[in-house]
DNA sequence: CTTTGTGCAAACGATTTGCAGGATG
DNA sequence: CATCCTGCAAATCGTTTGCACAAAG
């Protein structure tokens, strides 16, 4: 716990950002989870107990981590703008049932040849969403199937 | 072009939708451009010349057109939706300068194995997205570095 | 003639901005 | 103590909605 925290502080001196309790929370917030959250659920879910950080300041806070590079935007959804503290590539799982997301490793599909692209193009990443069905979703289909 | 035309009205028929120059004019639209046009872009180039439809129109018939399945929404870059008349199955090129979009054929990817998912997770479609540089802006970077 | 679409303007929700006061290094 | 951050509220941008009139089948 602490020796974590004080690895976040560490990080974000390290790009030269300002040590401040709401950035540390949204930063702390964002590693912690795996779901990708929008500004709404991390602004939900920082001020549960009491208030910590204001809308506006989600908002400055993320910029200031994305430019930093220790946070990306994760684009799914229309209209929902998600976040995400692992800027390592990685492709994502898209449950076309309940919304979920989850990381799928960068190993997993190594086939794939920028390469093939047609002359002119010159691919320098890619990134593979996958749509389906999670584990929850999928057996709860199945359910109704059998029924 | 008659014929195109005729074959509009046939599609638009033949899925239940009403063709009124509104609808046909933003489905010609997105026809005969293969750049993924935002709504502003829509609008703007049917109304060059004389005004054509409104912004609410062009919105409500790229719904209709949505639901009938002759035109998917694509999402790129935070903030802006894009549409786009080829529904058929097929990966996108993202220019990191100019931000121009081109499509990639389904068959340049073709390793891709949804089997190698995580056990639970049922993969069921997917879509690879490259970000790199296009024709153009690839000599212009290379123009600068030989100056 | 019934149903659906259009266009305007108002409403809406997510994000951005301006600014005064406060915290950080 | 100079710089940068926070929080509030107002502004902005893309999209949606309500409604009266018009067009399609």
């Amino acid at each position: 716990m602490q020796q974590q925290a004080n690895a976040i502080v560490q990080t974000l001196k390290s790009k030269g950002l300002r040590v401040t309790p709401q950035r540390f929370a949204v930063y702390a917030n964002l590693l912690s989870r795996t779901d990708h959250p929008t500004v709404d659920q991390i602004l939900t879910e920082l001020n549960k107990d009491f208030p910590v950080s204001s809308q506006a300041t989600i908002y400055s806070s993320l910029q200031a981590l994305r430019e930093a590079g220790l946070v990306r935007e994760v684009l799914l959804e229309e209209g929902v703008c998600r976040y995400d503290a692992n800027v390592e590539p990685h492709h994502h799982f898209c449950c076309r049932q309940c919304g979920g997301i989850e990381d799928i490793g960068w190993d997993t599909f190594q086939y794939i040849q920028l390469k093939s692209l047609r002359p002119g193009l010159r691919g320098e990443t890619y990134e593979v969403t996958v749509q389906g069905l999670c584990d929850r979703c999928d057996s709860e289909t199945s359910e109704v199937k059998t029924q």
